[in-house]
DNA sequence: TTGACTCAACATCCTTTGCTACAA
DNA sequence: TTGTAGGTTTCCATGTTGAGTCA
């Protein structure tokens, strides 16, 4: 009798009838024994390698992973026509196994080398985004290039079809009982699937086929060796510089540094003080971010620890929104005044200073769906040429162009630098070149965090 | 259907140069 | 001699998101 494998939450479940195969079975990736139900299991993402060491090893084996509903071949088609860069992308992802990570520049055509993928593979497949924003930008997508219904987890609806748009938080929720429907997943922007939480996605789901896209795979905290895991390694890359004067606009970047007010100066340094005043007396060292999460959690129980904390706050806020800088924008706007610009901050509340002195469009965690569509749609149209924001318009939002980028304060993630350039870096019609200034407050930590980022 | 609300999850959070005990 | 980890176990604050609930 052959092995039956079929999925049922999150697991894979192997049975071999009478006949005794356990060492065989046991010698197989991931499989255990299963207690339960007397046969044998394994965690769905190993799927692919425990089919593959089946065959290897010539045992019979009979598939019901997979919802018979997924039965036939999706006839897919579609009329792009790839980019060099694009078609090496895909043909490096077909190389390793149809399994692995694509890394690419924002604005170089992601999705279209996704939609190519999911035609070439013609199974059902999941596509996993983290906003609700992308999730109804890859349905209009994908309605535009197939034939077939797109199904939707997300944003109040729960429609699955053939090809299923969902987010990280949905296909979270519905992962073990959706696993069997679908063959092939792409994760959008799978950075985010180092999170504790989204990892489990992953896991839970026997697609032997997998696709990750990134402009950013490296996570600081280590986490996408993770992903590589569940996803496949990182099989293709081209960063923003490969790709500028070319596909996307050439950039220059411009650093303008600002000295603090004495009043601001006083206060950076006493806070500052207290901060590391803690860290010589208990002799910790700083090196990494897990360091610094180690003083968080003493700051639980030790109040030193939680005061030298609260300094390091006090300071933050003074270098990132001294009062310079405002300044420094002022003159900025002045110079560039037929330009498209946005402002990063890292604050809410400099955003609406700004915005009150500046007259300038706010957008924050705190605007509303309908006044930020609208604020964006009038950006779009010229009726506004400046916005400002904190970290809302770093991903997952489709953000119109613009040519100037300021970053007034941000924090030292190369991830968020990235995604902020990449903002001004669609082609120009008359082939300008885009400009970011990165305005610093002189003699403080910010300036290790500005070259951290970079 | 919309809006206001709560909740949980995720991301970032990083000083200046060196102490001590223990393992390789 | 050289290299490396270091005690603990729900985590100071801010920003952002999606899901769920209720009116």
């Amino acid at each position: 009798m052959a092995i039956e494998l079929r999925y049922r939450d999150g697991t894979i479940h192997l049975a071999d009838g009478e006949d005794d195969r356990s060492s065989d079975l046991e010698s197989l990736p991931g499989v255990e024994p299963d207690p339960r139900s007397g046969g044998y299991r394994a965690p769905a993402y190993r799927y692919a390698d425990l089919r593959d060491a089946i065959e290897k090893g010539g045992l019979p084996y009979e598939e019901r992973v997979f919802d018979a509903r997924g039965g036939d071949s999706l006839d897919l088609a579609t009329d792009y026509r790839l980019r060099e860069y694009q078609t090496d992308a895909l043909d490096a992802w077909e190389d390793a196994g149809r399994r692995g990570v694509i890394e690419l520049p924002t604005g170089s055509g992601k999705t279209v080398i996704a939609i190519a993928a999911i035609a070439a593979v013609g199974r059902p497949t999941l596509v996993v985004v983290p906003t609700i924003d992308l999730l109804n930008q890859w349905e209009r997508e994908l309605e535009r290039e197939f034939s077939v219904p797109i199904g939707r987890f997300g944003g109040g609806e729960q429609r699955r079809e053939p090809i299923t748009v969902s987010t990280y938080d949905s296909a979270y929720l519905r992962a073990d009982d959706v696993g069997d429907a679908f063959e092939f997943v792409v994760f959008d922007e799978v950075h985010h699937l180092g999170g504790e939480g989204y990892r489990d996605i992953a896991r839970l789901l026997p697609a032997p086929y997998r696709l990750g896209l990134t402009a950013t795979f490296e996570r600081p905290d280590g986490a996408h060796e993770v992903i590589a895991d569940l996803v496949g390694d990182r099989v293709y890359r081209l960063d923003i510089d490969d790709l500028a004067g070319d596909h996307l606009a050439a950039y220059d970047i411009k650093r303008i540094e600002v000295e603090l007010t004495p009043e601001e100066r006083q206060e950076y340094e006493t806070a500052q003080e207290t901060f590391v005043d803690y860290l010589k007396s208990t002799n910790l060292q700083l090196r990494s971010g897990s360091d610094y999460q180690k003083l968080v959690l003493r700051s639980g129980n030790d109040p030193r620890a939680r005061e030298a904390l609260l300094a390091k706050q006090r300071a933050r806020n003074v270098m990132m929104n001294a009062d310079a800088k405002v300044d420094a924008l002022e003159r900025v706007l002045d110079r560039h005044r037929g330009d498209r610009i946005i402002v990063f901050t890292a604050h809410t509340e400099l955003v609406y200073r700004l915005s009150r002195r500046f007259l300038l469009p706010a957008i924050t965690s705190e605007t509303g769906a309908t006044e930020r569509r609208q604020i964006l749609e009038r950006f779009r149209d010229g009726d506004y040429s400046r916005v400002v924001t904190a970290n809302v318009l770093d991903e997952g939002v489709d953000v119109p162009d613009a040519n100037v980028a300021v970053v007034l304060s941000g924090s030292g993630s190369e991830r968020e630098f990235t995604q902020r350039l990449g903002r001004i870096l669609r082609p120009k019609d008359d082939g300008g070149r885009a400009l970011l200034y990165e305005v610093v407050s002189d003699e403080t930590a910010e300036e290790r965090v500005a070259s951290r980022r970079r």
